[in-house]
DNA sequence: CACATCGCGCTTTTT
DNA sequence: GCGCGATGTG
């Protein structure tokens, strides 16, 4: 049986790991070596060759993103029985297990997750009751603190919980009650996912042996950001067969500071009692010479490490480009003229990225795209989902499918304000806790006794609003319906519309966002309950926002960048005290950054752009930082200085005088036809349509464009055509002008 | 009880 | 340079 061709598609020591079966299996391995392409052959064979039914493997990958683009790539090769394959990350596994057992680790089928502004909003609580002031334990530091010892496995009641200092102990003591509050209201935080569902197979040995029999074979991708937990729920589910392949790369840990344990992968040979195969590919598939040769040297300089060989019989490619920038702005310019000039080379934008450290930083790349109207896409910073008025509906939604959840009613209690203020619930506290039952139950209760009839009155009103939506969940079962409900039932649109100000228009768009979100989701779902999609947005993650199908540059941390790759590369804000980070000071910590450099450089194919500024705005600040060491530990003939006006000449906005341009956009009659590059993806834009020849003008009139110095308009006539027409423009600002057509940019014919 | 204003601290990085 | 919370007023 050898139907996949195997050998076809892997080198021999690719076939040699997608071939090894019975009992552990490492793959250590650089960067591009072909690891993640390991497991999903290795799932095609497991099935096509071996004999395993799909749903006999689970494989694991650190994002959802990865997770769906694992399940696409093994569809491919096995077609839709792809589709009973187990796969998500530990995360979204853990809770389809806590889902069917939930009464066996404290709480009920319709439990919700709380995100880190629930759990924050109940520590503050917490810590109010206990009496403790902000200035000596703040919520943040104490969510710390607790998430550490559940990547650990230590409960409240665990003997080895730090206790050294008085904040120790403090937070032990608030890690108690926020247990117990969490149980009270039905809820699981992000790490209880892990953490109950490690407890409930260690407590219950049949709901164990359930699922090792269900999962014949594991599979682990990015082995080496694992934590304890994760590791030993692994092991668990592996069981004493242990038919488990891990693949990673030592040099490639970036989340230590979430608890990842890079001894997982280390150990690992050493951690069974039977024979660990381990396989080490040594060919990189991805990168050019230079880049390689870069990355390698890089993280050399880091002590902790195995080292590995890495080779590639790819071209040696393009030096390295390095720019030196007078400021954050200036590092922007030049990012934006190279993005330019690779374009005209041929180069799409979806094959471009760029990295930064952190999400502040990604403003002024995003304002300097926007100027030249060029499309990106960020990812992450986790916008939609967190604002304010999405997160009112969601938490709506998460009260009418669980009633005890606290930290929701007083999310929502008075939101839109209802008379039920703070004073009331006050009072409904303390009822609760005297009696021990949710919040919503102390309210009803609160409106029994003979309380103010005002107060009595908007409980029962809202005791009325949550019976309807009850209803409406239970009669229909379908999501959309509920959300509706909730924005019309509860007066939230209604003060919307009332308010009648920019920021309420902008809310009721987002509104509509969301409801159009929840309408997608329903369309493709099975199941449409409240429950299933409550988790869909809780595993939502930042790597999950954004179209996919568009031409657009991307942004975004390099921790996003895991396991991806992209033909050019921009890496930026190199420099001291941002990367590596301020906060790095150990020497752990350095290494830590200077693997996340590893990451970043690694992730490019053809071309890698290296940027730092020598000053950068920061809290309102300017600073003024050196060169990052990352930078000067890269062998100099690997590099090479670019300067900024490289942007072909002409009348070009990259001299760095500063204010004299601040609108305009490229200028398309400037574009060379792109370097002819076939369309594998398909709809690569042609230059040569005749569409889209800027000055085509028939059908002008209307359209938006964009003048050098009056800034954006719209066309009310066009005389005569070509470059020289002369095209009437109606300027928000400015008022009517004539201008000729070769000025202007018609922002309708982008290409993008 | 609702709304406005002021000030503080904050930024790593994410499932 | 901004969002959130604490504080004060109608
Ligand atoms: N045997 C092979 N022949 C040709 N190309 C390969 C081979 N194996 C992998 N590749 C290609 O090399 C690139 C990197 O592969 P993959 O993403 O699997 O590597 P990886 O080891 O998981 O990388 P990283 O650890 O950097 O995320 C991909 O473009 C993949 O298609």
């Amino acid at each position: 049986m050898d139907v996949l061709n195997l050998e076809d598609k892997l080198n021999e020591f690719q076939c040699q790991a997608v071939r090894h079966v019975g009992g552990p299996l490492l793959v250590l391995a650089g960067a591009g070596s072909g690891k993640t392409r390991v497991i999903t052959y290795k799932i095609a064979h497991l099935v096509e060759e071996c004999g395993f039914k799909p749903w006999q493997i689970l494989a694991v990958t650190f994002t959802n993103k990865a997770a769906r683009e694992m399940r696409e790539r093994t569809e491919e090769l096995l077609g839709s029985a792809a589709s009973d394959v187990m796969l998500g990350t530990f995360h979204s596994v853990c809770l389809r297990i806590l889902r069917r057992h939930a009464e066996l680790v404290r709480r009920t089928q319709n439990f919700v997750i709380y995100d880190d502004d629930d759990r924050e909003r109940l520590i503050n609580r917490i810590l109010k009751e206990m009496g403790v002031g902000k200035e000596l334990l703040k919520a943040r530091a104490a969510a710390a603190y607790i998430d550490a010892q559940k990547h650990k496995l230590r409960g409240p009641d665990h003997k080895m919980l730090p206790v050294n200092t008085h904040i120790d102990t403090l937070c032990a003591r608030v890690y108690e009650s926020y247990e117990a509050a969490k149980r009270q209201s039905n809820a699981f935080d992000f790490g209880d996912l892990i953490f109950y569902t490690v407890r409930l197979f260690e407590k219950h040995e049949m709901v164990l042996s359930e699922y090792r029999y269900k999962w014949k074979y594991i599979l682990v991708d990015e082995f080496q950001d694992t934590d304890f937990a994760q590791y030993r729920l692994l092991r668990l589910l592996a069981g004493e067969q242990s038919n488990i392949c891990v693949v990673g790369d030592d040099d490639q840990s970036i989340y230590r500071w979430r608890g990842a344990e890079v001894t997982n992968i280390l150990n690992f040979p050493n951690d069974f009692e039977q024979e660990v195969e381990v396989v080490r590919l040594e060919q990189n598939y991805r990168s050019t010479g230079h880049i390689l040769a870069a990355a390698s040297a890089l993280i050399g300089h880091n002590k902790q490490r195995h080292n590995k060989v890495l080779w590639s019989d790819a071209e040696l490619g393009e030096r390295l480009h390095c720019y030196e920038a007078d400021s954050e702005t200036g590092e922007a310019r030049w990012v934006m003229s190279r993005i330019i000039a690779a374009y005209r080379e041929g180069h799409t934008l979806s094959n471009m990225v760029v990295f930064y450290r952190t999400h502040a930083q990604s403003r002024v790349f995003e304002d300097a795209l926007r100027n030249q109207a060029t499309p990106y896409v960020v990812v992450g910073g986790l916008k939609f989902y967190s604002r304010k008025e999405v997160k009112d509906v969601l938490a709506y939604l998460r009260l009418v499918l669980n009633p005890k959840d606290d930290v929701a009613l007083m999310r929502v209690i008075n939101e839109p304000p209802r008379g039920i203020g703070a004073t009331t619930m006050n009072k409904a506290l303390k009822i609760a806790s005297a009696h021990a039952v949710s919040h919503y139950e102390g309210l009803l209760m609160l409106a029994k006794e003979a309380d103010g009839k005002r107060a009595r009155k908007a409980i029962h009103r809202f005791r009325d609003l949550m019976d309807l939506l009850r209803r409406t969940a239970d009669d229909q079962q379908d999501v959309f319906r509920v959300a509706e409900a909730i924005i019309n039932e509860s007066g939230y649109m209604t003060r919307l519309q009332q308010e009648g100000t920019h920021e309420a228009q902008t809310r009721k768009e987002n509104l509509e966002e969301l409801m159009l979100s929840i309408q997608e989701w329903r369309d493709r779902a099975e199941d449409r309950s409240l429950a299933t999609f409550l988790d869909h947005v809780s595993l939502l993650t930042s790597a999950d926002e954004g179209e996919p199908n568009a031409d657009a540059v991307t942004l975004m941390t390099v921790h996003a960048a895991k396991g991806l790759e992209f033909e050019s590369v921009f890496v930026t804000g190199l420099e001291e005290q941002v990367f590596p980070h301020f906060n790095a000071d150990s020497d752990e910590d350095i290494e830590e950054e200077r693997r996340l450099a590893y990451v970043a450089v690694t992730r490019g194919r053809k071309k890698v752009y290296l940027s730092w500024a020598r000053s950068r705005q920061r809290f309102g600040r300017l600073d003024m930082n050196l060169c990052s060491r990352f930078v000067s530990e890269i062998p100099q003939e690997l590099r090479q200085m670019s300067s900024e006006n490289a942007m072909h000449g002409r009348g070009s906005w990259a001299t760095n005088a500063g204010s004299q341009r601040s609108q305009g956009g490229f200028n398309w009659s400037d574009r060379k036809a792109p370097a002819k590059k076939k369309k594998a993806t398909g709809r690569h834009y042609d230059y040569n349509d005749s569409q889209a020849d800027p000055f085509d003008d028939s059908g002008k009139v209307g359209r938006s464009v964009m003048h050098p110095s009056f800034g954006q308009g719209q066309v009310a006539r066009v005389d005569g055509s070509g470059p020289q027409a002369r095209v009437t423009v109606q300027f928000p600002v400015y008022g009517t002008k004539v201008i000729v057509a070769r000025f202007l940019d018609f922002q309708e014919e982008l290409p993008f």
